[in-house]
DNA sequence: CTGAAAGCGCTTACAG
DNA sequence: CTGAAAGCGCTTACAG
């Protein structure tokens, strides 16, 4: 440990301020402030010294003074289950990039779908002053217990979505997405198809779920609830449920994942009982993360736009936040398959509405 | 757009504040700020009674009031210079775990490889009231410029060292990882061997480079510039670099990629190329990304822990900000050589110092 | 063990 | 166009 003995303190003890300002200048230190909020009302040549003394002393604008203030801040919170995901970290990137469009900061927690945290966090940030939040609540969310944490906070759901709360909603069309992904499996030939992952009580899973129905329906396939497979969408799930589904009396030859996760560990598990995918079993992935494309054989997906969600969460959020509005407008975004090898039949890629 | 007319504005003009504890109870405020930073010097009874009416009130603390007047802050801001590309977001997420650990609460930016972007959050996140800066800088980044931007403000560099900056590094054994890696493909009988990616000026390139040429100088192999194919580390990146080697009058017969995501690149590139990977040339990449595994075939990798190198540079920078001293301490984390198919040689997989 | 006073760095009416 | 004054919600000596 060879560490130097510079106190940063010093340097913080002599921060420059409004008021070093002003002195340098000879003014006073509400015309530096209208100075710094861009006002036309001061006079050119004012205006141009002030920006000077800025420059010279190395002036640093202390938001968190001006927030306490006026009472407004441009600090946005954002809260994901689960940044290790893929998906989930095109969605942050998403949010983070409207921030940087429209100088707001974010925060940002990684919930690892672990609800205490995620309460602690939103307490959290809340306390250190974010003007509002996006989430995309950990599995098992209480929605009570959300809108309690969040009262009197402007919030935005990018992706997961709470029974009965209160906020801007963004989130792909699934039951769509699905029912596409189903309908290409039927027209594969494909009877006995089954759904992987999602738990009682994600609304997403249960929309995935409807489109799956859906189309088993069109297609006259009576339903079998013994081929939808709940558990948690992770790679590990993946391995199980195919586990599962091969146990049946009659197993499935297809299977819709709820997620790419899943479907990554369905595929494993499908080669560890010497299965060929995508010959012997079609799997179908959702979200299409970067990686469906390169695995072998290539995954089918239904593609969600993950970055496009998260930027217009978060825009929706600003907006509240400017407005001094709540909203609880929601956005659909699409989700489209995206044929690969994974589902056999296609020799060419393609996308599907 | 169905949104609500609930001002969100009355909620914050309501807010409760540390006068309106103090007189729910009966006391002065600095006994209810006392209660708040835990001083035993307050009576039990006391104690308990703020804590009941912080309770009923749904008093929210206001770290930013308390920072101003402290000077002391719990926001630390992270720099990412891609969080697109999976080994940085592993990096990104240790780093936010280290902070819940310790009560901070981190800012996050994506500057995306760009340095002007990287300077505006730099600025943005100390007016915004950061005590510290995780930094993993852009390419191109200019010492002298993060130097100035970062001035009086803890730093830690984590993955990415600048020549001559100030602050902790947390960064791998670079050097090592490459030795071992270029060591490995002579063993199973390369001598024309490649390495893909890294600019010039970026340290993590030379290092794995001179780790590159110190394998090659024990096995008393010649270097070979030509087969140092420089550019930057993308997936496009691995693409062209495999171009530009197959056009060498002498072409290589393996490469170490200064990523796995040039790896990747180049993968599809030697396959489009009509090269089976692993028998008619070994790959190598760098970070074991969660990817390489499941690709095929299974990339060889130099892994790199970034998830605990970004919990190490947090908690250095923690550190630093809570002792108040500047500190240039650095860590060193492993890099081993893990064994695919990628390679070609290897049957079963394996890891190697 | 508790309270009164000052002050952190800003913004915001209000005068002039 | 510019300045003096008050105040945002806290903490921090300082008394008692």
């Amino acid at each position: 440990m060879n560490s130097v003995d510079h106190p940063t303190s010093e340097a913080r003890a002599s921060r420059v301020t409004i008021v070093d300002i002003a002195r340098h200048v000879g003014v006073s230190k509400s015309t530096v402030s209208l100075v710094l909020a861009g006002s036309l009302l001061v006079h050119g040549e004012t205006r141009r010294k002030v920006r000077q003394a800025i420059e010279e002393l190395g002036y640093v604008y202390n938001r968190g003074a001006a927030s306490l203030r006026s009472s407004h801040s441009s600090i946005l919170g954002m809260v994901i289950n689960d940044l290790a995901n893929p998906f989930f970290t095109e969605l942050a990137i998403g949010i983070e990039r409207a921030c940087q469009e429209s100088d707001f900061i974010p925060f940002i927690a990684n919930t690892g779908e672990n609800i205490e945290r995620q309460a602690q966090v939103i307490r959290s940030m809340r306390e250190h002053g974010a003007a509002g939040l996006v989430i995309c609540p950990a599995v098992h969310s209480d929605p009570g217990e959300i809108a309690a944490l969040t009262e009197g906070l402007p919030v935005a759901f990018a992706m997961r979505r709470l029974e009965g709360g209160r906020g801007s909603v963004v989130v792909p069309d699934n039951r769509a997405g699905a029912r596409a992904a189903v309908r290409h499996l039927i027209g594969l030939g494909h009877r006995r198809i089954a759904f992987f992952g999602g738990l009682p009580g994600m609304i997403v899973g249960e929309e995935r779920v409807a489109g799956y129905r859906d189309a088993l329906q069109d297609a006259g396939i009576a339903f079998e609830p013994s081929f939808v497979i709940e558990g948690l969408p992770t790679r590990d799930g993946g391995r199980a449920f195919v586990r599962m589904s091969l146990k049946l009396k009659k197993p499935p030859t297809a299977a819709l994942c709820f997620s790419d996760v899943v479907a990554i560990g369905a595929i494993h598990a499908l080669r560890d009982a010497g299965r060929v995918v995508g010959k012997d079993f079609a799997i179908i992935g959702f979200d299409d993360i970067d990686e469906a494309k390169h695995m072998s054989p290539a995954l089918t997906s239904v593609a969600v736009d993950g970055r496009g969600l998260g930027e217009t969460a978060a825009r929706l959020l600003m907006q509240q936040i400017r407005s001094g509005h709540y909203a609880d407008e929601v956005q659909i975004g699409d989700a489209l398959l995206v044929i690969r090898a994974s589902c056999g039949g296609a020799q060419k890629s393609g996308s599907v509405k």
